[in-house]
DNA sequence: ATAATAAAGGATGTTTTTATCTTTTATTAT
DNA sequence: ATAATAAAAGATAAAAACATCCTTTATTAT
């Protein structure tokens, strides 16, 4: 078990892809490129796409030439919009021992320490933009692959 | 989704409650206490300390005034021989995208990132002890449920 | 208009995680 | 020795996560 659902980590690992592929040319990426392009199952990820596409995170249009791509203003959200919508903020906010009334006045032993780190979990992504890798990407310094 | 699964989540706090409950007197604390003490479901904590126990995590006695316990070295253990016997090293060594290839040399975008995140929860829990809470656990300072 | 394309939508299947129940074994007190 | 107690072990079940397949809808090129 990562930090991330197995949903979450394809899902952002897709929008990167999205992202690197179409940014600027106002072209289109399909789905069995970017499964091919993260080493994703492909009906699965069109599941998570199409979710993320409904709700307006990733932009997508049908047809020939159709595929999936990001706007400007897509390009410069925080990654953390991409794991709110997948995985919720349990990660954020989350007792890390799963106390749902843990808090600063009912502490469990870890509330502290956690809290630390949720923030800076929260904070890595909230300053972290979805279009910010793209050149990394495209030179092949970062990978998105296996 | 949290930082662990469930199972460790209440892994954790049970050898937290079995730490509090036992130290010090030669007592033991059975299951039924133990699951009421951190709000967990009986038969499926039983499965998760028969786990710990056969691992050396816990110590148990069957039979009359029978139950688990710790012995004063398993007092000293630290936290991460839980997380690391329920849910594996992925936490510490995992890539945030679920990238198997990821690496120095390799990296996925957020690779630095996370092991800066990863180092920290490693550190944490191999510096905290399961006997150290056991005097505000006793107090009620700190809780274990809900 | 028509055929081809590609995502959207809906139904279904598999695997893993979470949870329960029943029987067996070890220990203790009588 | 026997009965009572409590964990260990094994089998089973429910829920959630992960994954696939088939049909429909929107778009484009001819």
């Amino acid at each position: 078990m990562g930090i991330f659902s197995k949903t979450c980590e394809y899902a952002i690992r897709a929008v990167f892809f999205i992202a690197h592929k179409t940014a600027g040319q106002s072209s289109r990426v399909g789905i069995k490129e970017i499964a091919g392009g993260i080493d994703s199952p492909e009906p699965f990820l069109a599941k998570i796409l199409q979710d993320l596409s409904r709700k307006g995170i990733v932009q997508s249009t049908k047809g020939p030439n159709g595929g999936f791509y990001l706007d400007a203003a897509s390009l410069l959200r925080p990654l953390s919009d991409i794991v709110e919508a997948v995985d919720g903020d349990d990660i954020f906010y989350g007792c890390g021992l799963g106390l749902k009334q843990c808090s600063e006045i009912n502490p469990c032993p870890l509330h502290n320490e956690f809290k630390e780190i949720r923030n800076r979990i929260h904070h890595l992504l909230q300053d972290t933009k979805i279009g910010e890798f793209n050149d990394e990407l495209i030179t092949g310094i970062l990978s998105l692959k296996k």
